[in-house]
DNA sequence: CATCTGACCTAGT
DNA sequence: AACTAGGCCAGAT
């Protein structure tokens, strides 16, 4: 289905699926760049989430892992927002730094937005 | 301006 | 089923 949001600029449609997830749920860059339209483009969703950092209100970037639930962008998160820190919180459960059912986790976009 | 790398994913072996 | 290779878009060197 089409983003109820506005395709003003990729970057904006990615900031708000992300904003748009629930909390204790997570989400695969796949998975959103699909919902955007731009399938494959699952990189440069990577790309503008790593800028998100510093846009307001804060996106929930660390809801967002990879299609094995692996949090490989843990490393580039700021020093007090971790990913795996943030998701605990959340109630989501990390085991070596991959999330634990995530299939049960996961939020899909299309679906569920 | 050409090349490489990177918060990835799909397909082939 | 696990591993390797290729393809994708954008930024950095």
């Amino acid at each position: 289905m089409k983003n109820t949001f506005f395709a003003n600029s990729f970057e904006q449609d990615v900031y708000n699926l992300v904003r748009a997830i629930p909390e204790g749920r997570v989400t695969s860059y796949g998975a959103i760049a699909n919902a955007l339209g731009a399938a494959g483009a699952s990189r440069r969703v990577g790309w503008v989430l790593n800028k998100s950092f510093g846009a307001v209100p804060s996106v929930p970037a660390h809801r967002v892992v990879n299609r094995v639930g692996m949090l490989t962008g843990a490393g580039h998160f700021p020093p007090g927002r971790e990913m795996a820190a943030q998701l605990r919180s959340e109630g989501v459960v990390i085991e070596n730094n991959a999330v634990v059912d995530f299939e049960t986790r996961f939020w899909n976009p299309m679906t569920d937005l």
